[in-house]
DNA sequence: TGCATAAGGTACGCGTCGTACCCTATAAGG
DNA sequence: CCTTATAGGGTACGACGCGTACCTTATGCA
């Protein structure tokens, strides 16, 4: 009969486990029996290290993807601002979005949950792209050293982000993308020279 | 003994008790066997009306208040964003508030109800009573009629949006509200002519 | 080899949704 | 005025999912 599993190994189980569920259900399907079930083992060894249901689904939407930073380099900023946005849309859109937006969706009436999310959801790592990316640009004389600001450079994310909320699970149109670049984002930072 | 209510009567008094639930627990605490008896009537009474909770949800969010839709007109452009963010800003960080951010985060994983949400949001008054507001600018002379664009008019609303979805239950600060004003929305319009 | 620790197995209490069934008041129509 | 279809009232129940309790059993370590 085969090896009772501990400690590390276990986990890491239990969290491929919860990743799977993840995927195949979103975070509304994920039940702590089936991930116990599918983990081959059983709540007690869950609950001995997440004190309840949301830790676990961050937890194991966590070790679902270690996501790389893209950080575009195309020589215009409206390419840079394109690629990124483009490169956010294909992610959220995807599977591994939605359960991110479950996620989300059921942190928000529970402010703990929401402050866990934030920190893990590299939110920061994202402006800092976009910081850099603006600095290039003014850098190469394209924007006004005063477009360089956190406030300006979150915009097109924060814009998405939104849109996101307004319209249901399906991706958003390529259009809108380009829209937000051309009629927002360039003007914006043209109108602070 | 008392009358049984019937029909509209009934309908009513559902829909309060509901409410009344919304107001004091949000929408996660509002449960169906509560609002059965705080109506003082049975579930079948409320199933045969509404498919699920999430429906009665909506509807007595629709029946909690009839958003007045403000149209403050100082005389800048640059007061009424500021006094259109401010209302948005009290409304959406009252108990209020917290009951649409329930709704939405139910309803985020349901593409029916996000539609259903979206039709009685009034996000479409919102959106023309920011464009009515950049009209104004531009016949004052105060804006580019370039920006007369609907991309444009819902900028801060977008973003007052998103950094509710970031951010938990508290209200966004003030300064917040002017930066959008100051540092997007106006450079922005500016950065239209 | 003995023991503390942690995993396995299982059952349960609780809350909540949604449904079923049967009884009864009410309104509408002959 | 009486009958009958309709809809509300009462209640119980099944299903499901979370979180807990309790006991048994394997495993690592002293």
């Amino acid at each position: 009969m085969s090896r009772r599993r501990r400690g590390e190994e276990l986990e890491q189980a239990i969290l491929r486990a919860a990743a799977e569920e993840l995927r195949e259900s979103g975070y509304a399907g994920m039940t702590m029996d089936g991930v116990a079930a599918r983990a081959g083992t059983n709540k007690n060894a869950i609950y001995r290290r997440w004190p309840h249901r949301a830790a676990l689904g961050i937890a194991a939407y966590r070790h679902l993807s270690d996501d790389a930073m893209p950080n575009p380099d195309t020589g215009t900023l409206r390419g840079d601002a394109l690629e990124m946005l483009r490169l956010a849309n294909e992610t959220w859109s995807s599977p591994h979005g939605a359960v991110l937006r479950g996620l989300l969706a059921a942190a928000a009436e529970d402010p703990e949950l929401l402050t866990l999310m934030r920190e893990r959801s590299g939110a920061d790592t994202m402006d800092r792209a976009w910081i850099g990316m603006l600095e290039r640009a003014a850098a190469r004389g394209e924007a006004p050293a005063a477009a360089v600001r956190h406030r300006v450079a979150t915009v097109p994310m924060m814009l998405l982000r939104a849109e996101y909320a307004m319209r249901g699970v399906p991706s958003v149109p390529d259009e809108v993308l380009v829209e937000i670049v051309d009629e927002v984002f360039l003007p914006l930072v043209r109108g602070r020279g």
